[in-house]
RNA sequence: GCCGGAAUGGCGGAACCGGUAGACGCAGCGGACUCAAAAUCCGCCGCUCGCGAGGGCAUGAGAGUUCGAGUCUCUCUUCCGGCACCA
């Protein structure tokens, strides 16, 4: 054994011995109970970040720990391939998405191999690949002809300078991103999946998932978002016709206070009403252009105009003025809102702004009135008042009479509404799944039959900004009517990306499968027993995938009894880093912090900082996520070159617990780095003593005892002071006055305990110490009981110096 | 704006059930070794008063519950994630 830790060496001849083995391959061997460790797998952007490297470390842990408990582990590995990202660099390098992708996915896969993760290879995938895509149309079409796929318009950011549709992040405070036009808000055709079918049960089967975090079944609760009120019909007259104007309200028991209602801009009777008034048509006009995300949407100042049309109220007959507010959205419930003054925050101030009655129908702890300003105790539950044959109800009861009362005109009924919308999965863009439907003139829009599947997608095109890319290629949308066989043009619109990510999982069960979209195998390892990935795909992914999973269940007759895709879910922090800037030549420049030199004071506290390559000082900007704008991004490749990856992985493990962000200090690694060769050290100068057959009861006490913690945290996911329990082990062991049994059996201990977190030392080093051949064919260790009972107390003063 | 989180030394964090706050590590300070430096090793290290023994104050702010609160309740502040076309 050599005197020296050198990591690249350690670590290729650990990675030479595993591929040799083939070590990570899995099969669905029935003797061991299966567990399939999925991290959700990367976008190829170009390079892997911290963030990815976390990721796969978290999950490589776990992976290994129960593979070292006997279970029969699964953890594939694969690539998100299609997205907006690859169009951008094409539009930039003139380079097709493909292209970039395959070589960004060839770089990272080396980087990941790099890393030593006990990935299964011979499972990967790609979903811009037609053998994986070509199931995302295969089970569009089958929801397609069940209904659960269905065409209508939806709203998009139109760029009228680029004559294309902007995502939202292409959206720059209003403008165009490329050409700084004024983006315009658009109605178009899109196909949506009928996720609202599910609501229903994606929601009550939350409680029945304690594997995950509350927090975020709590946040998924709060977007499906259940509520229970009553539809209610406000009467009206329009050019000799009667008709109804309906609303949703969880808050019948106040409808004796509408004083207003308010309709989105494109509800049927503001149309109608605008056509005579044209000031009524541009304030219109105005809404429909205005914001499409809901966070701007819900900060933009609340206006309304009124439409000169009056409805009845359903059970006073009071004539009731119509407005258009540009916060009421037609894709909510009705696309109109009854307004209620007295009770509700945003029609109170609606009402002060236009002059409109106020008149409180509700008990509440302030009283029976509503002096401005806005009481919070205004919108309360309390007893009617004001309302004739309600008078003196409670809240529930209130709502049930009204509902009863209504029901009885044919005027409104109880009615459950979701917050949850249709998913619309129509991206007028080129990387990505086309859309398997041919529309021809005379059968309308006709799902691809299965034996013309996949409908490929063409790699050699070059999207320059404009348009849709395939819309411009004949060759690609020519075709004939799979019914008719007449002249007809296909779909050009491609399938949102979050398609490709809602059930890779299971077919990371079944690749290689080309008969179908899944097979038995994937009965075997389904469900996902550990999920890892970051907090921000808590709900559209994890919700998505929830809704996929028993879509395909239906369609495949596979998996049964799996509802949930994922049994335990944990959700890693961000990484974040500090940035730097400089002004010295006249605009904010930023400087990487590895290129920082930065002074202290002699409480450590930073009094200056300069870039280290011309001394020029750099201003402290404080912490965030990384980002190419920032220039704080840490290159892990460097890492990993320099310390190795054990290190790279001991400290992404050591520095935060998993759910925790982390914030990058490229100086907190040396602690890790020393640790790891340090435990080196303490090897190389065991394997050439003498030992002793002596034992220390007190160190083999503290070991054992961090052993527990250890093993208690393992559990819990608190990896960091699992890392800690392997420092304060050798700590321990570097007590110990000779080479000894409880040497050996604490080391022995140590390099279990290390071999998940930093695989590739731990196995040189059992090798060499002779403990074994394959450290993750060792039994996980567990704390000696006996070791822990004796004189506990009595080691516990003597050890810490102080009573516990 | 709405939904969900977080806040503990100079820094990352620990404290499992409400019971000695600061484990482990980084940075810093002092020392050993060295011609010197790096590396390594030993010691110190929340703030504050005190020569010292020892005392006082401390878990974002403010209230509350409790014999006892970082931990439970309420209010607030700041930061982070999501808000349906970034992935």
């Amino acid at each position: 054994m050599q005197e020296a830790y050198e990591p690249a060496s350690v670590e290729r001849e650990a990675q030479a011995f595993w591929a040799s083995r083939d070590s990570f391959r899995s099969t669905e061997a029935r003797a061991r109970p299966k567990f399939y460790c999925l991290s959700m797998f990367p976008y190829p952007s170009g390079k892997l970040h911290m963030g990815h490297v976390r990721n796969y470390t978290i999950g490589d842990v776990l992976t290994r720990y129960y593979r070292m408990r006997g279970y029969n582990v699964l953890q594939p590995m694969g690539w998100d391939a299609f997205g907006l990202p690859a169009e951008n660099a094409a539009m930039a390098n003139e380079v097709p998405p493909a292209r970039w992708t395959y070589d960004n996915i060839a770089y990272m896969k080396a980087q990941l191999q790099s890393l030593g993760f006990a990935l299964d290879w011979n499972r990967e995938l790609a979903t811009c690949k037609s053998d994986y895509y070509r199931w995302n149309q295969w089970v569009f079409t089958r929801l397609f002809r069940k209904g659960l796929a269905y065409k209508k318009t939806g709203a998009v950011n139109w760029d009228p300078v680029d004559q294309t549709v902007l995502a939202n992040e292409q959206v720059i405070e209003g403008r165009g991103w490329r050409t700084g036009a004024l983006v315009e808000k658009r109605e178009i055709p899109m196909y949506f999946l009928r996720i609202t079918a599910y609501a229903e049960e994606l929601l009550a089967a939350l409680d029945k998932l304690p594997g995950w975090p509350e927090q975020v079944k709590l946040m998924q609760k709060n977007w499906i978002g259940r509520s229970d009120g009553v539809r209610i019909g406000f009467p009206y007259r329009l050019e000799n016709d009667d008709r109804v104007l309906w609303v949703f309200t969880t808050r019948a028991d106040t409808l004796i206070g509408a004083t207003f209602m308010a309709v989105a801009a494109e509800h049927p009777i503001a149309v109608h009403a605008a056509r005579r008034n044209p000031e009524l048509a541009k304030f219109m006009d105005a809404c429909r252009k205005g914001a499409l995300i809901e966070a701007d949407l819900a900060q933009i100042e609340k206006k309304g105009m009124p439409t000169g049309l009056f409805a009845s109220h359903p059970l006073t007959n009071e004539q009731i003025p119509v407005w258009v507010g540009n916060y009421v959205l037609m894709g909510y419930g009705e696309g109109a809102v009854m307004g209620v003054p007295a009770h509700d925050e945003r029609d109170y101030e609606f009402a002060l702004k236009y002059k409109l009655p106020i008149k409180p129908v509700i008990r509440h702890a302030l009283g029976d009135t509503v002096p401005a300003p806005w009481k919070p105790e205004y919108a309360e539950y309390g007893v009617c008042i004001n309302s004739g044959p309600y008078d003196g109800l409670g809240y529930q009861e209130a709502v049930d009479r009204i509902a009863e009362d209504l029901r009885a005109k044919g005027l409104g009924e109880k009615q459950v509404q979701w917050r949850l919308r249709d998913w619309g999965i129509s991206r007028q863009r080129y990387w990505g799944t086309p859309i398997p439907i041919v529309h021809c003139p005379a059968c309308g829009d006709v799902p691809v039959p299965d034996a013309e599947l996949p409908v490929v997608l063409p790699e050699d095109v070059v999207p320059d900004g404009t348009g849709n890319p395939l819309a411009k290629k004949p060759e690609f949308y020519q075709t004939k009517c799979p019914q008719c066989s007449r002249p007809a043009n296909r779909e050009t619109d491609t399938m949102d990306t979050f398609v490709d990510s809602s059930w890779y999982f299971a077919r990371f069960a079944c690749p290689d499968q080309s008969k179908a979209m899944l097979d038995e195998r994937a009965s075997y390892w389904m469900p996902v027993d550990q999920y890892i990935g970051g907090i921000e795909h808590a709900i559209l992914h994890l919700l998505y995938s929830r809704f996929f999973q028993r879509v395909m269940r239906e369609e495949t007759g596979l998996m049964p009894g799996v509802a949930e895709p994922f049994t335990n879910l944990l959700t890693q922090g961000m990484v974040l880093a500090e940035s730097y800037y400089t002004d010295a030549s006249g605009r904010r420049e930023w400087v990487n912090p590895a290129e920082v030199e930065v002074q202290r004071d002699s409480k450590g506290n930073i009094v200056s900082a300069k870039r280290a390559s011309d001394g020029i000082p750099v201003v402290y900007d404080g912490v965030g996520t990384m980002s190419k704008s920032k220039n704080n991004g840490v290159d892990p490749q460097a890492l990993i070159d320099e310390h190795g990856a054990d290190t790279a992985r001991f400290y992404t493990i050591f520095a935060s617990p998993p759910t925790n962000t982390l914030e990058w200090s490229d100086k907190n690694v040396a602690g890790s780095a020393r640790f790891l060769k340090s435990v080196w050290t303490f090897a190389y100068r065991f394997s050439r003593a003498s030992k002793s057959k002596d034992v220390d009861r007190k160190i083999r006490f503290r070991i054992h005892a961090d052993l527990k913690q250890a093993n208690f945290d393992m559990q819990r996911h608190q990896f960091n002071t699992v890392a800690s329990a392997c420092m304060k082990i050798l700590n321990a062991l570097e007590e110990l006055p000779e080479w000894n049994a409880t040497s050996e059996e604490g080391l022995s201990i140590l390099l279990r305990l290390l071999s998940p977190i930093a695989p590739h030392i731990a196995h040189h080093l059992w090798r060499e110490l002779g403990f074994g051949e394959d450290v993750m064919k060792a039994p996980w260790p567990e704390p000696d009981a006996a070791a822990l009972e004796q004189d506990e107390i009595e080691l516990v003063v003597q050890v810490n110096g102080k009573l516990r």
